[in-house]
DNA sequence: GTGAATCCCTACTGATTCAGTATGGTTTCT
DNA sequence: AGAAACCATACTGAATCAGTAGGGATTCAC
């Protein structure tokens, strides 16, 4: 259970993609300029979500990636775990498991594995949909906001 | 949002602690030994858990640590951060929030955000005398199920 | 059909963190 | 006095992270 980089700059890129569904490819490079994130980073990003099966791409000029499915159909739980690898409990794990006398009688164990549990619920409920609307909703009351002071 | 060894190490010796409630000083030695920690590594554990008031240290030959407070009063939560530090986001936080256009506005940050209170939630609700419990029946079922075997 | 834009892939690197070790000090019991 | 134990700091090898480098392969526009 370590989050990384990986997961913010790519969640960002998948909202981003959120977003804009239908509006065909959008290019990896306006996403990295337009979310603040190193072009050569995204693009690996990008390798791990596809193979993931979580966007699409299109080669060549006026390429681009595009969510593979509809934003409600993508959990942020399906984003990290394309990559991060899964989702595990970084304690106690397989070795040291072993290690520890009490095997399977352990009950830090299940301390560590019931936030592990806890975390995939959140991610596994929050879908790409829901947060594109909740960005949008964030950048209007921003833009209000800014108009009422006259700037 | 990182657990790293510390955790788990400093979690299974306070649960040790809390299963010997009240027998006195408990030596690092021997816990180091009952749950194989390596021993020098427990011992800065215990320094840090003492800074942050969840043990007591008795010095000198038959020292040892006991818990500063009863096991119902102290929480995994308290544990973890004893250790680790304040157990907060690991993405999204100080700096990339500046760096990233939208500022407070960022709906990526809400999910991290809400995954890290989940966490929180588990680590402070499990106090060191429910992990003790478990802990003592664990052990007796997998003694019951020894002598069944005729071990 | 050439050139630019874009995705694809692998390898590399500097910095940081982790997990653990080393060394020596201080306090207290016997 | 000596052993047992806690206290504190510094060091180190290995792994991971975040990002860069350098090139391919594919497609569109002209």
């Amino acid at each position: 259970m370590r989050l990384t980089a990986k997961s913010e700059y790519g969640l960002l890129a998948m909202i981003d993609l959120a977003c804009r569904e239908g509006d065909g490819p959008v290019s990896a490079r306006e996403i990295s300029e337009r979310q603040a994130i190193p072009a050569k980073f995204l693009e690996q990003l990008f390798v791990a979500l596809r193979k993931a099966g979580l966007v699409s791409a299109v080669r060549g000029a006026r390429g681009g990636f595009a969510l593979a499915r509809p934003a409600e159909a993508i959990t942020v739980l399906q984003v990290v775990e394309a990559l991060e690898g899964p989702l595990k409990t970084t304690v106690c794990d397989g070795e040291r498991a072993a290690a520890c006398g009490k095997g399977k009688a352990c009950a830090a164990a299940h301390v560590w594995e019931r936030a592990t549990t806890a975390v995939r619920s959140v991610f596994g409920d929050a879908t790409l949909a829901a947060l594109a609307r909740t960005q949008q909703e964030l950048e209007d009351s921003a833009d209000v906001r800014r108009e009422a002071v006259g700037g």
